[in-house]
DNA sequence: AAAATACATATTGTATTCAATCAAAATTTC
DNA sequence: GAAATTTTGATTGAATACAATATGTATTTT
């Protein structure tokens, strides 16, 4: 097992994302220097650039002489997310079936199948990553360094919104994560076919899906029958 | 006159954003820490952070033991750049006319002065960067963290097209310029007024005259008269 | 003479050390 | 006893020293 320092630097990289994507480092949370360089075997120099790194993508936040965060998830941010995403979806999308070169498609593909059995087997935070990854393909796929850092942004905090509002807990909720599923696939034959309308068009299908999902976590039915309700008090 | 490390560093970045918008730092210009380092008088360790986030911000590329360079422009990129800025833009400007704050919109009005001073007096360089500001505040504007990233990205190519493209050496071209001017006007009552559908008009207008200009460049008219052409070869 | 290899040099990457800044606790003063 | 100030501990920021990697040149070999 090959361990070098600049190894250990791309761990730590790729760990520290994962962590944030799946809410293990929950917004927010303090990314300790002296901590994480001690965890990974860094010195602190190579360790900071990692968390810059982070910042550039968007995964954290940096506050002059108070250290890293994780990046903050407000429901102002919410609101920008639901305002931004299917706009930039929609576009990677439609230049992801224009561009797509046939190794990306099998990788997509394949990100496909681990979709899957994550949905079989895995946990909620197993899930969105893998779902993070299947739409991460489709980012490079566009081939647009101008929309890649917007998507990337978006891709973050939708990770770490599924990991949140997936949570099957109703029929319906495991029923729109087989049709998420499928449009997957759909979206793949799309691409395939280099059919950007049609690619466009499952863009806004699978978002209102996402969409609907979240809402139902949102703004749940309320509850029926005798609760006691305490009188209301100011304050 | 103040002067400390984080002063020096702080001007460092902003001084290198600057070169690096107005092209006296070309793209693929490599970006040496020895010399950088003496030069703003910095140690190579905050030296190195600073070109981090120039290329967290798309300023800079970094190759492995290769260092930094100026992020390159190709062809490719400019027609990436044009499919995606239409876009964004036109959002941001949606977005910037719904949640513009009155301290935000006395700021773009001295930009937009700043601007006409540059149109008249000033370099290319000086009425791009001048340009680039406008539309840096739009950005604030929208108040969009997830649209930011692109719009940032879009931004510096924009102005490092503007510096080569925007050289009005016609009368036509110096028109153009007047023509941006006023939009910017109507920009900026659009944003004052609140009204999102203007805002995302002009933007488009905005946009197909920068577009027209640039074309100007790249596709020129062909020149007249009596050149001796060598016979067509097959290449 | 051309190609390949080895060596030298320059540059990047990492570690360690030192300085500055901030937050909190304890002491002093009103 | 409460508020303000000083002091202390912890953490971030910068500088220097060291190691590793790559490029270019020179030498050797075919």
């Amino acid at each position: 097992m090959a361990d070098s320092p600049k190894i250990r630097k791309i761990r730590l990289h790729e760990q520290l994302k994962r962590d944030i994507l799946c809410l293990d480092l929950p917004p927010g949370h303090d990314l300790d220097e002296a901590a994480l360089s001690e965890k990974f075997g860094l010195s602190r120099t190579p360790l900071r650039e990692v968390l810059l790194q982070l910042v550039g993508e968007g995964y954290a936040e940096q506050h002059p002489n108070r250290g890293c965060r994780v990046s903050e998830m407000s429901h102002t941010s919410l609101r920008n997310f639901f305002l931004a995403a299917p706009m930039v979806y929609g576009a990677v999308l439609q230049l992801a079936a224009q561009n797509a070169q046939p190794l990306q498609i099998a990788r997509l593909k394949e990100a496909q199948q681990r979709f899957r059995d994550a949905l079989k087997s895995g946990s909620a935070a197993a899930r969105s990553l893998a779902n993070n990854e299947f739409h991460m393909i489709t980012g490079e796929m566009a081939d647009n360094a101008y929309l890649q850092p917007s998507f990337q942004r978006l891709l973050i905090d939708h990770a770490r919104i599924g990991v949140t509002f997936y949570r099957p807990q109703t029929p319906e909720m495991t029923e729109n994560l087989s049709k998420a599923s499928e449009q997957h696939d759909a979206i793949i034959a799309s691409i395939e076919a280099h059919d950007a309308a049609a690619a466009a068009q499952l863009s806004t299908d699978h978002w209102n899906l996402s969409r609907g999902q979240i809402e139902m976590f949102v703004m749940p039915v309320g509850l029926d029958g005798g609760l006691e309700l305490p009188r209301a008090t100011e304050g």
